[in-house]
DNA sequence: AACTTGACCTAGT
DNA sequence: CACTAGGCCAAGT
């Protein structure tokens, strides 16, 4: 069967996320795109309410920022993996370096 | 069916 | 890089 534009999109969401290796980060933008779909929003929307289990942390905004009020957990686990960071002035006091740990399917 | 909400994106300035 | 305005998508705890 074919696949509808929301079918499964909670899980295919999920299924990408859990694909992404550690150390390494994807856009919300970038998951929407590898679903065939530009949601981006959505892709968020979707972690807010299923993300729980999943390692939200490696996914990311595109202006390389954490996901909005989550940058202090996120913090913890970049620290863990490694996750290249750098310095910021704004609320989430850090920023991830997209350039060097963005990752592609 | 229409409207609202949201862990967003891109282009222009 | 920062800010603004407009846009796109899926769900409805």
């Amino acid at each position: 069967m074919p696949q509808g534009p929301a079918d499964g999109f909670v899980e295919a969401v999920l299924v990408v996320v859990a694909d992404i290796p550690p150390g390494r980060v994807a856009t919300y933008g970038d998951i929407a795109a590898l679903l065939g779909s530009r949601g981006a929003r959505a892709v968020g929307q979707v972690m807010a309410r299923y993300g729980a289990d999943s390692p939200w942390w490696r996914v990311v905004r595109a202006g390389g920022r954490p996901p909005a009020g989550h940058a202090e957990r996120a913090r913890q686990h970049y620290d863990a993996e490694g996750t290249p960071l750098r310095a910021s002035a704004d609320e989430d006091g850090y920023r991830i370096e997209l350039a060097a740990c963005r990752w592609r399917a």
